[in-house]
DNA sequence: TGTACATCAGTGAACGCGCGTTCACTGATGTAC
DNA sequence: TGTACATCAGTGAACGCGCGTTCACTGATGTAC
């Protein structure tokens, strides 16, 4: 049956979005397409209109993930203004994010994982990663743009792995312990 | 045929270390134990004379790899007396560590694959990695064994954080800059 | 000292399952005339 | 305005492959007598 005009573009969106949650929350090789798309109320040989292959969906996933992670992070510097840095450092080091994985940020997820592809995969990732953070820079402290970026760097690619840290581990206080030590350590590094 | 008396034990570390190699390399699920098996000049049956299952030989490689991992760090830090940390820092963001993922440290390549195990796994994780920890937090500035527990923990975490970004991004001069910017940020947080 | 039997690391065929991908088909709507 | 045909998102059976795990078997060495 031939469907209206935008009816595509929102099931492809749907996939995406999906995908996008499901591969945090499992890894890549955790999620089965056709699992996906039973999800959605949909059979698994329409993937095929949408996507390439798996691989494909892959970094439509990432790309849509730290889309969403830049909107949110925007989202909590503009609820707090003058202490913008803190609140995401205190956002991103939360129990909260800690337990929602599948939610939560894509490079604490997924890094290793896009390590392991090849270079197609991680030139998307790092174009999307890299668009998502120049707004969140201005809120980082440095004398030039150049210096705000990689301070941004540093402090975000420390918080995750500061969180999967805290995760991998299995003792809740243990858990919390290094959350709240990093949570110290970044806001009196970065937040003066 | 029957084998001499250590024999058994001698295989079954072979496997371990050529398994924590592969899972470092290429994540659980790219590992396959025939193939591993085959590459010890072993068929693959032979595989559940030593472990319980996959999942077994998973915790053995991690426990493995985070023990040798300490030994290098301990070995890095007695050749450099008087600045063990900066040479600890310098080895661990070094672009040698940076390309040799299979060779190198199990947290920054395998904490989110962890983190998706079941509460078992990961305590088998805490337990490894706080006993390989505990040498090492003897460089760390921090007043009580405390402090310099966590304070190892944050440095240590932050720079799997910094090294899983540089190997997930594409661009060989950006990984080079992640990686140097990290370097100078570390050591003049933690090396007074 | 020699013989019969037990042991058990390792072998390789087989099983079963999950899953990525392909493909012929459906049928409602759009288009050509 | 009506009719014939094209389009294409979605369906679901089927294919093929990889892989974890099981199991009956092998055969050299150790042990009991």
């Amino acid at each position: 049956m031939r469907y209206p005009a935008e009816h595509k573009q929102e099931t492809r969106e749907r996939i995406v979005r999906a995908a996008s949650r499901q591969f945090r929350g499992r890894g890549e090789e955790g999620v089965a397409i056709a699992d996906l798309m039973q999800q959605l109320h949909l059979t698994h040989g329409g993937f095929y209109r949408h996507f390439k292959n798996k691989e494909d969906l892959f970094g439509e996933g990432i790309t849509q993930a730290l889309e969403e992670g830049a909107e949110g992070m925007l989202r909590v510097a503009r609820n707090n203004p003058g202490s913008e840095l803190k609140a995401l450092i205190e956002r991103y080091l939360s129990p909260e994010h800690l337990v929602r994985v599948a939610e939560g940020c894509p490079v604490a997820a997924l890094a290793a994982d896009i390590a392991r592809h090849p270079q197609a995969v991680r030139m998307r990732f790092q174009r999307a990663i890299e668009k998502s953070m120049r707004p969140i820079a201005a809120f980082v402290p440095g004398a030039t743009d150049k210096e705000r970026r990689n301070n941004l760097t540093i402090l975000f690619s420390g918080m995750a792995g500061a969180l999967n840290m805290a995760r991998a581990v299995a003792d809740e206080d243990r858990r919390q312990e290094i959350l709240s030590a990093a949570r110290d350590f970044y806001i009196r590094a970065f937040c003066t």
